[in-house]
DNA sequence: TATATCTCCTGCGGGC
DNA sequence: TGCCCGCAGGAGATAT
């Protein structure tokens, strides 16, 4: 599942490949994958036709191109299972290849996505905190690997929060590009339940825990990302390799890689937080 | 206002 | 073999 690291990889394939190029022309196949743009397929198709693409940016796990002569930008969320693929103009189309943009420099950037949670937008650009990022991307909170982090700021907010961690980790306005899988990394380096209050956590603990996120991020990044399937993969459709450094995500019946208890999982916010019993203490339920 | 839950979607695997 | 069901989960909408 594309969290942070994974759409890095895919901001940077697309950088060392798109930039530069213009679009001269685009295919929307499924209506779905710009439902986010309001004015529908046909405004987008009409919009982006003829624009440059001149830089790309990333918050979180959202992404986005940044078009000359507009001066607006293209917003990408991959979603679940979003891919953006650049294949030579007569490859062969993907089974769920839902937008094709023919690039002046001879491929296509393909946006393929089984589950259609993902989608392409254009938004204009606006100034936040002293940085330009598109309409949609401005409630998004700074994620661990920008340069304008603030890690006491963020504690400050989650020390505000009467709301379990793992929630709280989740939620893009506090802190930005971590998903279920990350959330369960973290959460075990940290040595904290998820399901523990975060204003009852000290702050040293949260300091401790932010730290982990970040770090988990960066050593998946360095390879590559996480698959666990084809779902994910970078814009030359390849994948990562970070599934093989996983301590928590999916190892339930397995043993804990620091105390050796059989790791857990249970259900929570409808999906699965995996877990170690002995490591990672439930928090006493309240009377 | 803050927090919790629901909904969208498709392919896969397990059970019958 | 075919059908049904549960599961995977990001983010916005809706409910509490």
């Amino acid at each position: 599942m594309p969290e942070l690291p994974e759409v890095e990889v895919v901001r940077r394939g697309l950088e060392a490949h798109v930039i530069g190029a213009t679009i001269d022309a685009l295919v929307v196949t499924h209506p779905r994958s710009v439902r986010r743009h309001v004015a529908g397929a046909q405004d987008l198709i009409a919009q982006l036709t003829g624009q440059t693409i001149v830089a790309t940016g990333r918050r979180g796990k959202f992404l986005w191109l940044e078009l000359a002569p507009s001066g607006q930008s293209l917003v990408v969320h991959l979603g679940m299972s979003g891919q953006m693929l650049i294949q030579p103009a007569d490859s062969p189309l993907e089974k769920h290849a839902h937008i094709v943009a023919m690039l002046s420099s001879g491929p296509q950037l393909r946006f393929v996505d089984q589950r259609t949670f993902g989608g392409w937008s254009l938004a204009e650009m606006v100034e936040v905190d002293g940085t330009s990022v598109p309409e949609p991307v401005a409630h998004i909170a700074r994620d661990p690997l920008d340069p304008k982090f603030n890690a006491h700021a963020v504690v400050t907010r989650m020390k505000t929060k009467d709301s379990e961690i793992k929630r709280v980790l989740l939620d893009q306005t506090v802190i930005a590009g971590i998903g279920n899988i990350y959330a369960d990394e973290s959460l075990w380096r940290a040595k904290l339940h998820g399901r523990r209050i975060a204003s009852e956590i000290t702050r040293p603990a949260l300091h401790r825990l932010i730290g982990h996120a970040r770090e988990v991020m960066m050593s998946a990044l360095e390879v590559g990302g996480t698959s666990f399937d084809a779902l994910y993969v970078n814009v030359n459709g390849q994948s990562g390799y970070f599934d093989r450094s996983l301590h928590a995500y999916g190892r339930e019946g397995e043993p804990c890689d620091r105390c050796g208890a059989v790791m857990l999982r249970e259900s929570f916010m409808n999906r699965s937080s995996f877990f170690c019993p002995r490591c990672q203490t439930r928090p006493r339920p309240t009377s």
